[in-house]
RNA sequence: GGGCUGUUAGCUCAGCCGGUUAGAGCACUGCGUUCACAUCGCAGGGGUCGCUGGUUCGAAUCCAGCACAGCCCACCA
């Protein structure tokens, strides 16, 4: 990104916080409008031989506001990503949306106005009391309160949307999009309208798809019932006894079904007996679906109000008989039982059993039950006449191109999942009975009954083309949600269009969202993206975990679902997003404790310290910032060892989180941040910045490289911590120029690891380690910090020669070369001796419990050696096996020695 | 019924291809307010990596079985 950006002035909020803490609420939100405002969301235009970063944002539901789930995946991974490509250099879109979320948006406004008004009755031309224009004025002012609530909370969390393409599915251009899908579906022969079984909700009115379809667990009584023999039989026939747990369509029954191979049953398949109470003859037939193990291995079947009965019956040509309305109440073809609601009719169903003798037995059972997902209602199957598509010609190249990699699934573990349902996928019900939704395109002629479906582009039909009549229904029913987000990363492009969008952003790069939605979404996107596109949405898929609240699942129903706004305010966006992230692998689901949201918002907090400090330092050094602070300083000779540790450190983690993230390992990259900017930049090197740390003449070289490494830090942090980074980003640049002139850390450049000085880093590992050794015993023997030792290093303390000054700054103490009084503590093989009063027993104590660890290491490096491990192992592990040997045997020598001395 | 995942410190979790004395955050203990930060610093305590076998010179890591916990799919009346 080396062209000119034009520079917009950064607002000055940001540029003069300077608070002691970072309070985000100072300024995030001038920053993200200026970031906004500035064009930095947009994707530049286009250019020759780019390679852009496409995402589409996981559209939310407009159903209420954001929860914790939206802000780990829009906050936390996408935003992550979508800023790092950005920094990358590739034009980067990633685009906004939302849902209209049919039925679940639809039940949402129900509840409230029920709350506002009262439960009010509806039938076919009302709801909750209103008319349909009304309703859907209602859900329309719904959408309108919300969509821009749940806008201002992307912004918010900092998601670096592109807001000029936001799109909302119930949008004029969107439906017309749908339309055509639809259309076009239709008339390549994809839909059809049949009668079939259902999953109807009797609550909301409406059918649902089978994954929408949940199982519970539920205990109901199971009567046995016995079924004459229509005919005479020979003596010791069977009785024909079946278990039913809905007794009420025992007069809906069209035949008793058994298992092909159950002896018991064999010879007796064609016989008929008579349905109770309906008093119809029925035959008996075999099929594999019934499981002879159950009861007497006797099933009855009901086509018309049980999904596997509905399948036997296709499979043996039975009728379907319906007994049961939409409103739960029995029909006239129930017969007796007519008129009754469902309940009382299975009550009164058992009491005639009983009365005719035919009731064998009740018992209680626990078995599962299906429920409508949205609300809990248990499913009322009925065959009713839908719209459907024929999924497995879609479902072909969908699971193809998974398998051929063209589409590639994170973590790996989920693409069986995506097999498995892809490969026993069923025709998709895409009907619903609801108002809220796409209108499906299609009229039926009230005097021939002709389906008639407008041309793709075309006007509403006026006239039936077969008979001419104009007395033309339109279908009142609308379209599953999920057939319009099936079409999202196409239809936001401008599909069916030819559009430069689309051909410049199709197909796009990663699409990041739940786990829970493998399903209802992401495989449905590959099927429609494939077949309008003839090529994939994207070409990975990033599937997250969920977060969880405690241990259970956040859901609206168990009411303990978290908004992330509070937090936001309380902790800060970039708190709120490293917590999410941090030290969750791929795929797993997460919990997020108030701890880690603390540790987020330190982290954030050192992190701006650190800036505040290495700003204090360039203002006290006017002039220090000689060239591009964004390039490395080592050709400063006044550069301190702990200046190029922390350069060549600094160079270390570039490489380090840039394979993080490019292996997608998110959590990884949080946590390794950290590491680096807490344990190493923070706790040793602005320690050793400090002016009375350094050698005299030294302070400019200090305020370079901390300006170095903070840009440096910046950038590598932006991608999770985007505003205060940016914040301190700004104010660092306004001190010294960087070489790409970037306006804002949104468009700056991801680093390049420079050179590394290895040999140093090693050098000062150990540094750090007889440090800590050095203030382990300061504490042991009750020095107080601020007391300046005396101590003397010996053994291999040869390399730390030109370290002595670091150490005694990091240690309080003078450092000494060569022998001494005191008894050693030993690291690394040096030895590192206080020169304290000697306390004879005490040190007697500590030297005793070293030399037992230093003999128990010493005598695993033997055993080790001793064994085959010597001649097997690869010779580099072998010889680090030797080396700690020999470090081993110095260290035991040297501490039997001091031992002795104080015997 | 089929499939998948987890079991590591008091808590929440990392630990990719097997190789030092198994890590982090929080919590806990002791010490410390000299001007980046008390949303702080320093030093510490704490784990036979669910169990049992196997492969290997070497297993938290690979394999098998088992025990718990959880998830997904499925037509159990």
């Amino acid at each position: 990104m080396t062209e000119t950006i034009s520079a917009p002035k950064a607002p000055h909020a940001v540029l003069r916080y300077s608070g002691k803490t970072f309070q985000p609420s100072a300024v995030e939100t001038f920053l993200y409008d200026w970031w906004e405002a500035s064009g930095f969301f947009t994707p530049p235009p286009d250019r020759a031989g780019e390679k852009p970063f496409v995402m589409m944002l996981p559209l939310p539901n407009v159903t209420g506001d954001l929860h914790l789930g939206h802000a780990l995946s829009f906050g936390g991974y996408e935003d992550l990503m979508a800023r790092w490509h950005r920094m990358r250099g590739e034009p980067t879109l990633w685009l906004p949306g939302s849902d209209h979320a049919g039925i679940i948006a639809q039940i949402v406004v129900e509840q409230e106005l029920a709350k506002e008004y009262g439960r009010k009755t509806s039938d076919e031309d009302t709801r909750d009391g209103l008319t349909r224009d009304q309703f859907l004025a209602e859900m329309w002012r719904w959408m309108e309160h919300y969509k821009p609530r749940i806008y201002r909370q992307l912004r918010m969390l900092g998601c670096s949307l592109d807001w000029t393409r936001v799109h909302f599915t119930m949008d004029p251009d969107m439906q017309r999009r749908v339309r055509i899908h639809f259309i076009r579906l239709y008339k390549g022969g994809h839909l059809y309208r049949a009668d079939r079984i259902v999953h109807w909700c009797l609550t909301c009115q409406t059918t649902y798809s089978d994954i929408e379809s949940k199982h519970v667990e539920r205990v109901d009584a199971l009567s046995y019932v016995r079924y004459p023999w229509a005919d005479p039989m020979p003596p010791g026939t069977p009785d024909v006894i079946v278990a039913t747990t809905r007794p009420e369509t025992i007069v809906a029954d069209t035949a008793v079904a058994v298992h092909p191979a159950d002896q018991r049953w064999r010879a007796l398949i064609g016989r008929e007996v008579l349905v109770p109470v309906a008093e119809r003859r029925v035959p008996i037939i075999a099929d594999e679906a019934v499981d002879p193990a159950f009861g007497t291995g006797a099933l009855k079947v009901t086509p018309g109000h049980d999904a596997t009965d509905f399948e036997i019956g296709q499979r043996h040509g039975l009728a379907v008989l319906s007994v049961i309305d939409t409103r739960g109440r029995m029909t006239p073809a129930a017969g007796v039982l007519a008129g009754l609601d469902r309940d009382a009719a299975r009550a009164a169903m058992v009491e005639r059993l009983r009365a005719a003798g035919l009731l064998v037995k009740e018992e209680q059972i626990t078995h599962a039950v299906g429920v409508h997902d949205r609300c809990g209602t248990i499913d009322e199957p009925l065959v009713l006449k839908q719209w459907w598509l024929r999924m497995a010609p879609l479902a072909a190249p969908a699971i193809a191109a998974v398998r051929d990699g063209r589409t590639r699934i994170v973590p790996r573990k989920f693409e069986k999942m995506y097999f498995q349902w892809l490969e026993s996928i069923r025709d998709w019900n895409v009907s619903r009975q609801i108002w809220w939704g796409h209108s499906i395109p299609v009229w039926y002629c009230r005097d021939c009954d002709e389906i008639v479906v407008p041309d793709e582009d075309g006007p509403d039909p006026t006239e039936c083309p077969r008979c001419r009549s104009h007395d033309l229904r339109h279908d009142p029913d609308v379209l599953d949600t999920w057939f319009s987000s099936a079409l999202w990363p196409h239809s936001t492009l401008g599909w069916p269009e030819r559009t430069a969008d689309l051909a410049r952003f199709y197909p796009g790069s990663v699409l990041e969202t739940g786990y829970d939605i493998l399903f209802f979404w992401v495989a449905r996107m590959m099927m429609m993206g494939i077949h309008n596109m003839g090529d994939v949405p994207f070409r990975v898929v990033y599937l997250h975990g969920l977060v969880r609240t405690g241990t259970e699942k956040m859901s609206k129903s168990k009411g303990n679902v978290v908004s992330p706004v509070g937090i936001v305010e309380e902790h800060g966006a970039d708190a709120l997003r490293f917590a999410l992230v941090s030290g969750v692998s791929a795929g797993a689901d997460s919990q997020l404790a108030e701890g880690k949201l603390e540790n987020g918002r330190h982290f954030v907090n050192k992190l701006w310290n650190i800036g505040r400090f290495t700003l204090a330092r360039i203002d006290a050094r006017p002039g220090a910032l000689r060239g591009a602070i964004d390039r490395s300083p080592t050709d400063d000779p006044a550069l301190t060892d702990a200046d190029r540790w922390i350069i060549s450190r600094t160079e270390a983690a570039v490489t380090e989180l840039t394979r993080l993230i490019e292996s997608y390992l998110f959590g990884e990259y949080a946590t390794a941040l950290q590491q680096f900017v807490w344990g190493e930049l923070a706790d040793f090197y602005v320690e050793l910045a400090k002016p009375a740390r350094r050698p005299a003449g030294s302070e400019d070289a200090a305020a370079r490289t901390l300006a170095y490494v903070l840009d440096r830090v910046l950038r590598l942090a932006h991608p999770i911590i985007p505003f205060v980074t940016d914040t301190l980003a700004l104010q660092l640049w306004e001190r010294g120029a960087t070489a790409d002139g970037a306006p804002s850390l949104v468009v700056a450049p991801w680093p390049q690891a420079g050179a590394r000085d290895e040999a140093l880093e090693d050098r000062f590992g150990t540094v750090i380690d007889v440090v800590r050794a050095i203030r382990s015993r300061r504490q042991e023997a009750a020095i107080q910090p601020s007391i300046r030792l005396t101590v003397a290093l010996g053994g291999d303390a040869d390399p730390l020669r030109s370290c002595e000054a670091l150490i005694g700054a990091l240690a309080n103490a003078d450092i000494r070369f060569g022998g001494g009084e005191a008894a050693p503590t030993i690291v690394r093989g040096v030895e590192i001796r206080l020169a304290i009063p000697r306390d004879a027993a005490a040190e007697r104590g500590r030297l005793e419990r070293d030399l037992g660890e230093a003999r128990a290491l010493l005598e695993r490096s033997r055993t080790l050696l001793g064994s085959t491990f010597a001649a097997k192992a690869p010779a580099p592990v072998v010889e680090k096996e030797r080396e700690r040997l020999t470090e081993r045997e110095a260290a035991v020598a040297t501490l039997e020695a001091e031992l002795a001395k104080t015997g």
